[in-house]
DNA sequence: AAAGACATGTAAAACGTTACATGATTGC
DNA sequence: GCAATCATGTAACGTTTTACATGTCTTT
């Protein structure tokens, strides 16, 4: 049985699609799942090590060998298929926010009104640019809905485009009670 | 300067406000704080003591000593105030999601549509109870928003309010989907 | 020829949670 | 009297990031 690592269950699941070396799992992180989850080498490839020796996950014998160039593909087993699926059966989730953002701005009434402005215009910026690039990525997922998984990538980045867009009607609202704030205590 | 331990923050920026116990911040931190931002006995008591040594915080020497049950309130120091306040005029902030919810649904092609379908259910529960709590919030600081630092208390409950309604539309949308996936794979 | 992407991995350090240990006080 | 809450703290454990180390291949 597998620990608590959740790593290990990101490995699995893209795994569980095709086989990949770590550098690759990296990038498909990086990807299409960085809104929501992420990883470095640094934990991706002793995760595969220790998940190996647990029977989870295997090297694949590389049938052509790449000249010169060492790079380890690693494959699902059956063991780490159950793993896989025991994990995903188990409808309990642990969803784990760390907004630094809205941290600085419970605090903002120790500074000017306009120094927490600046912290929501530097989130909208961030959020806009991130929106724009799941948009795109919903988009094409909208084209190919009925091809394998995609109705679960769709799922997720909908999810993403859903709330992302809720930030930014937020923030909207935020910087304009802010701005208020700022001309009453410059009049009073 | 502090280092990056964003505790060292919460906590400085609880005690700008009042004096208070380790214990205090702990409570504060589950009640107001809890849905963007953690914290555990186990990273309060050691962060005080070394904000101590930094002299960030100081305990207060108690004017009425509380008869034999130690009690400790820390407050703020100058040091300490310029440290939050730096902090906060740094506009930059980062924001991490772990979203253990999406990581199933992302590889929810591994398992059947209603495997998914119940990690969704089990979310939407917890996010409709949390809801409740945050409208309360809500509604009880928009009658004294004109007070102190309500309104960032304010914002940041409103935060919650909009993201989690866009979670709910969304659970509801992605059942709909997959009710129907579940549906096309059992006739198909 | 150089820059940047490809590719694997290790070591140190920071960080945080969980469980444990201990005991007083308050409310039922 | 008992349970819950108040109150402080430590220790073990596990996870993750960051930086480092090394070298190849591809594109400009």
């Amino acid at each position: 049985m597998a620990k608590d690592r959740k790593i290990d269950m990101v490995i699995l699941g893209l795994l569980a699609h095709e086989n990949l070396t770590g550098y690759d799992i990296k990038k498909r992180i990086d990807s299409a799942i960085s809104f929501f989850w992420k990883g470095s080498f640094g934990s991706i490839y002793p995760a595969l090590n220790a998940m190996e020796e647990e029977g989870l996950v295997q090297k694949v014998s590389s049938s052509e060998e790449i000249k010169g160039r060492e790079k380890i593909f690693y494959e699902i087993t059956d063991k780490g298929k159950r793993a896989l699926t025991l994990w995903l059966e188990d409808s309990k989730a642990v969803n784990d926010m760390k907004y630094e953002t809205l941290l600085k701005l419970f605090f903002g009434g120790v500074a000017d009104p306009g120094v927490s402005i600046k912290t929501i215009e530097s989130f909208e910026r961030e959020i806009t640019q991130s929106l724009e690039l799941l948009k795109l990525y919903q988009a094409n997922l909208e084209r190919v809905l009925e091809q394998d998984d995609h109705v679960y990538y769709y799922l997720t980045v909908s999810f993403g485009v859903e709330t992302y867009e809720g930030y930014l009607r937020w923030c909207k609202e935020a910087k304009s009670l802010l701005y208020k704030l700022d001309k009453k205590k410059q009049d009073g």
